[in-house]
DNA sequence: AGTGAACTTAGACGGGTGTCAAAATAGAGG
DNA sequence: CCTCTATTTTGACACCCGTCTAAGTTCACT
């Protein structure tokens, strides 16, 4: 897949220290968009959560009251954005987390958090 | 697999340790939402950023190449996501973050950093 | 090769989003 | 009261999103 636009190059300017210049913005802000779904949101809690550090798409399809295929548009969209990845082995697919992208995430709005105690 | 479901209420139910219930699923990803917008991001980011505190939206209009109703649009969006707090004094409206909110995104997606390493 | 299981892609459809221009609202100050 | 400035609301419009069914692809096992 292309990862064309590659989110977030460098790692985790904070949002305290600079007000995050645009071309930043649109990576972080393309991550956030696929968190901004309640199913990708737990689809990516399973594969986050889980103790093997990957899920079967066959594991998860049957926890959501939508249809397989609506399962795996999400799933795509949480690689595009560039938080999880896969790997097909025999009939199964598997994801797993890319934990550096959700660190990316997590330190911005830590720094968010924090900006205004510190100062 | 896991039971889908916990009560995990109160703050911030770490996304390592459990599948995220679908009910606190929906909430969190109104706010995740919000921010998958790179003008939303970049006002959010000014917001959070300001020594003051707060930041007056005669000062966050001239720094986007949108029109002032779409950045009233964006404010709008995230306030009803419970990002930020605003309000008005004389002519001018201020805006606030709300960091227990920004707090409660950091740790849901630290603890997903995390959970691989752990345990 | 043929069948079946596990995904993914394609096409369609209703509802939501981001944008602008124009109009409305709220205050400050003559 | 009138007007000027700051900000929001409204209405319109093109485009994007999440969902489904149906069809395609990839692999395993006869």
């Amino acid at each position: 897949m292309p990862a064309a636009d590659s989110p977030a190059k460098g790692c985790c300017a904070p949002l305290e220290s600079v007000p995050l210049d645009p071309a930043h913005a649109v990576g972080m802000a393309k991550m956030f968009k696929a968190l901004g779904d309640p199913i990708r949101l737990r689809l990516l809690s399973l594969i986050a959560a889980h103790p093997d550090g990957e899920v079967c798409v066959c594991d998860m399809t049957d926890l959501f009251d939508v249809a397989a295929p609506t399962i795996s548009y999400h799933l795509k969209l949480l690689r595009e954005a560039g938080l999880v990845d896969h790997e097909r082995r025999g009939t199964w697919v598997y994801y797993r987390p890319i934990r550096e992208r959700l660190h990316q995430l997590s330190a911005l709005l830590a720094a968010a958090d924090l900006a205004g105690v510190s100062g």
